[in-house]
DNA sequence: GATAATCCGGTTTTT
DNA sequence: CCGGATTATC
């Protein structure tokens, strides 16, 4: 395999760093640099030359970054516009200005200050061309990456239950994370092990396809920019010459991709300064490189490293717990957290973990402590409970509602996601651009109008054959007699309707034309007509999205914002308890943490334990680390004995981590009747037979079901039997209406 | 083309 | 065992 980390190009060697035309000294009380401990006010002065912080949690990185920039803009050393920094998310880059704008005001605007894909996308719509995209190319989400890859291999005939699209896609978004193109896509190894071979051709027709869609995926959008850096000096030199000043948060997440980025561009004036902590690194299973922070000193020689050490976050309790745990781990560049405010050793309270007896005790007993900590004068937005996994979520909602205790969980499915939302701003986006094929595909038929697959062969073959969008074959053929009568009409309507939207783009404000369009097209209506629980859901969601439109100046924009920020904007907050995973929780704290599911193939999780090598397993432990270091105050961890997983029970065993915490941090306990130990003790209480066996479920004794009968189904609810034919019923279901349905899919009442 | 039955998988997730 | 996605059937 080719080193993913070789540049095709030779580069130039780095040119000495220009000197600055006349830095000016910043006054040492600068309000940005008081305050700040002399590690700190090192890594935010160093300013000249590469600087890498390795920044342990809660050590006050966010602090560092502000004010190094704060100070780079006081020192005239550049003006706003030639610094870049860098960051993940878009919840960290605007925390991130509106800090900076805190400290030197309204220059704070005009700092390149961006996640890495929102910066790229604004570097490539200039050089779109060099990459064979128009300026105007679309930014496709998940879900369309997956949609167009899925028709590549259904032209190509590859065998979707051999090769489901999600996984090529995935394969592919990893070469894009090491920034392989297909024509770099070194060995053939690769190739053969997906898709019976043929995956890196796949990858090849997959880009090809995006660009005849004048689209890009979020991936392409890093390694476009990469291409036209290396493809055309003038381009990457002009950059280069901006950009004087680099920043880079999160440096432990960056990929192979975002790293050759951020080297290109560095190149010239080496002032890159990247905060990063190996420790807190959980995201390498989607490509992050954690060897990014070991290459840095190599690639930037004499670069000069900070140690941040002193946490102004937790208690000693719980910087010893996560620091005892960490050092489990091996190959680590090795950090110390230490204590960086003074704390009563006597009134801190130590990590305290407990043994409960299954997940609904489990929810009980964090429930009650959130109640009590409640009474005591907390407010419940300092409090959460991190989880591995999603589905840990579910006994904590059931508790915290039969309790009364607001709460709110962080994840699941986004707004911007939706089905219906993503309906809706296909429509949208056909109406903005005739040339969207996507979109079109989308919605041509949503609502029901009566075109179906071979109409919209139709259509593909003569948008091939003559090279036009979708949305033009669709007009030419709506006036031919290639269809026939019915879906021709249906097809002309459509053609129409879009044809008067899109006369309306000029003169209807934007949300009013959305409000237009869903209700015309009979999208709503068809929401509205749906019988499903959720229905209703969505048509309010859909008002969300109009009420939504208002925010912005034009469709175009809220689309171009929309395509990067597919976030919730959350509403003001009420005080609630959050529940959340561990990955959510990373960059966030609490005054008080629960860290339920401590057990054996839950957190360590068990696909993370069958990786070779033990990588998996230090990720998981990185993991419980950044768990722990979230809490200010304290720390609760909680493990069952015995947990129903896929509707199954079975005893659990109790985490080998809870073994890594420091027994002299650590306050272990155990409800009645249960061991309070590590995994000794419970190994040998593990094969107690009482609590191996579940209640046998109760037999359904098998009646045959008459006419007339009271019958109840899964989906479509209480009915009543009208006729049987064999197996076969026809039943008239009160709310879903008349079905045919077979006996063993309902039971009687 | 719509609807029901069957199959399958079941961590973490931003942009 | 539950649900989403695919397949099978009318």
């Amino acid at each position: 395999m080719s080193d993913p980390f070789a540049l095709d190009d030779d580069l130039p060697p780095p040119s000495p760093p220009p000197r600055a035309a006349g830095p000016v000294p910043v006054p040492p009380d600068a309000p940005w640099l008081t305050g700040l401990n002399p590690e700190q006010l090192e890594a935010v002065t160093a300013l000249d030359g590469p600087v890498l912080v390795l920044s342990g949690a809660g050590t006050g990185k966010t602090r560092v970054l502000t004010s190094r920039l704060a100070q780079i803009l006081a020192s005239k050393r550049a003006q706003p516009w030639q610094c870049l920094a860098v960051t993940f998310t878009n919840r960290a880059a605007r925390e991130m200005k509106e800090r900076v704008a805190a400290l030197v005001g309204p220059m704070a605007q005009d700092l390149w200050l961006g996640t890495f894909h929102s910066l790229c996308l604004k570097i490539l719509r200039r050089h779109a061309e060099a990459v064979g995209l128009k300026s105007d190319f679309i930014v496709l989400d998940a879900d369309d990456q997956v949609r167009v890859l899925k028709q590549v291999m259904e032209a190509e005939h590859i065998d979707a239950k051999a090769t489901p699209p999600q996984s090529l896609m995935a394969t592919i978004q990893r070469w894009k994370d090491r920034a392989q193109t297909p024509e770099k896509l070194a060995a053939p190894e690769h190739a053969t092990e997906v898709a019976g071979g043929r995956a890196r051709e796949l990858y090849r027709l997959y880009q090809e396809r995006l660009r005849a869609l004048n689209a890009c995926d979020f991936g392409d959008l890093l390694l476009h920019t990469l291409t036209v850096f290396l493809g055309d000096r003038a381009v990457l030199e002009r950059w280069q010459n901006q950009f004087r000043y680099l920043l880079v948060d999160e440096y432990q997440d960056t990929n192979v991709a975002q790293y050759l980025w951020l080297r290109l561009l560095a190149q010239k004036h080496q002032n890159i300064c990247c905060v990063g902590d190996d420790d807190q690194s959980i995201y390498s299973w989607r490509g992050a490189e954690v060897g990014n922070i070991l290459r840095f000193e190599k690639d930037f020689p004499g670069a000069r490293v900070v140690r941040l050490e002193s946490n102004y976050r937790s208690t000693p309790h719980i910087l010893g717990a996560a620091s005892g745990l960490i050092a489990h781990n091996a190959g680590r560049l090795g950090k110390t957290l230490r204590p960086g405010l003074s704390h009563d050793l006597d009134t801190v309270e130590k990590i305290r973990t407990r043994a409960v007896w299954d997940g609904e005790a489990e929810a009980r007993a964090v429930v009650e402590e959130i109640e009590a900590f409640q009474r005591g004068g907390a407010a419940l937005s300092s409090m959460a409970i991190l989880v591995r996994a999603g589905f840990q979520t579910r006994e904590f909602e059931e508790r915290l509602i039969a309790t009364g205790v607001p709460y709110r969980v962080i994840g699941g499915p986004r707004f911007y996601e939706r089905l219906e939302i993503r309906d809706a701003m296909a429509y949208l986006r056909i109406v903005i651009s005739a040339s969207d094929g996507l979109a079109f595909e989308r919605i041509v038929n949503t609502p029901k109008r009566g075109l179906g697959e071979a109409a919209l062969q139709t259509i593909h073959i003569l948008a091939r054959d003559i090279n036009v969008p979708l949305f033009d074959a669709a007009r030419l053929l709506s006036n031919s007699d290639e269809l026939k009568p019915k879906p021709r009409k249906a097809l002309a309507q459509f053609v129409e309707d879009v044809g008067r939207w899109r006369s309306l783009l000029e003169s209807m404000p934007h949300a009013e034309l959305a409000e237009t369009i869903l209700d015309e097209s009979g999208y709503v209506e068809m929401w509205r007509n749906d019988k499903s629980p959720d229905a209703p859901g969505r048509v309010e969601n859909l008002k969300e999205l109009v009420a939504a439109l208002e925010e912005y100046q034009s469709l175009p924009s809220f689309l171009e914002h929309v395509a990067l920020v597919m976030e919730n904007d959350e509403k003001a907050e009420t005080d609630r308890v959050v529940i959340m995973t561990l990955h959510g929780a990373k960059g966030l704290e609490f005054d008080t943490v629960f860290l339920p599911g401590w057990e054996e193939e839950v957190f360590p999780h068990q696909r993370a334990l069958m990786e070779s090598g033990g990588q998996g397993l230090e990720e998981e432990r990185r993991l419980a680390y950044v768990g722990l270091t979230r809490a200010k105050k304290r720390v609760v961890i909680t493990f069952a004995a015995n947990r129903r997983i896929y509707n199954q029970w079975k005893s659990q065993l109790p985490s080998r981590f809870l073994d890594e915490l420091p027994e002299r941090h650590v306050e272990r306990s155990a409800d009645r009747g249960l061991y309070a130990g590590g995994l000794e003790e419970s190994r040998a209480a593990w094969n107690a037979p009482s609590w191996k066996t579940a209640p046998p479920r109760e037999a359904k004794p098998k009646t045959a079901i008459a006419t007339g009968a009271r019958v109840f189904h899964d989906k479509f609810g209480n009915g009543t039997v009208l006729s049987s034919d064999g197996n076969k019923l026809e039943i008239a279901f009160d709310k879903a209406g008349t079905k045919k349905v077979l006996d063993s899919f309902v039971t009687p009442l």
